[in-house]
DNA sequence: CCGGATCCGTGTTGATACTG
DNA sequence: CAGTATCAACACGGATCCGG
């Protein structure tokens, strides 16, 4: 079950997965845009505040290559460009729930095991 | 709900956990460690091929600093060391599962997209 | 004005030895 | 066998500039 997708070799469809999803902002824009859908590029860099413009262009130019969001071009002045999850990358949407799942558990495991050391 | 760990502020337990699990191989160590455990270091570079020993070490010790994995080591000559997942390592079984299965759905997508190109 | 491209400094990752 | 050292390559971030 050998997998050749851009010039690579994959052994198992997760190291398949983890090469689309596993850039280094790739689950925070899938996730801010399952919350809404469609997003203009300034609304993403509100959503993910800490992350800079150069970077989240780069990601979602990867998506798009990978076929997981659109990318929509509106030809008016001042420019505006879409971003929405195409059929793919919406069954994206367990991965990112399980995680925030178990960012919970994860949250309330420091609070029970750091004796209230600065959780809250 | 501000969450402050290892000196930085996460507003959303999203991000914590991607602080924890979104280092570059950690998801491919969880899922090895998910299959069979505990394993030794040379038993998860065999899983890993493609992983240097460097990263490799470096991403155990994150991972155990983060209370992920415990590393157990044997005082014997040669050395032995042990990983295996903890409680709170084991929760994260769903997240690799959905991964693995949405890998899945996505070579499916490539083999039924990219005709017949280089997918087997 | 907004999306995005370029320049450049810095931290992270990789390849290949090497040690106990 | 587990882990370290060294250096090269790359990814990333900040600031700035460009084009419509």
């Amino acid at each position: 079950m050998e997998i050749f997708y851009k010039e690579k070799t994959f052994f198992t469809s997760k190291d398949l997965a983890l090469s689309v999803i596993g850039g280094r902002w790739k689950i925070a824009i899938i996730w801010c845009l399952l919350q809404q859908s469609p997003l203009r590029l300034s609304e993403i860099q509100k959503y993910l505040a800490d992350v800079n413009q150069r970077m989240l262009i780069r990601q979602l130019r990867e998506l798009e290559e990978d076929q997981i969001i659109t990318r929509v071009v509106y030809p008016v002045v001042p420019p505006k460009v879409e971003y929405q999850l195409n059929e793919i990358g919406l069954l994206l949407e367990p991965v990112v729930t399980s995680i925030c799942n178990w960012g919970d558990n994860f949250r309330e495991f420091l609070e029970e095991n750091t004796d209230k050391q600065s959780v809250e």
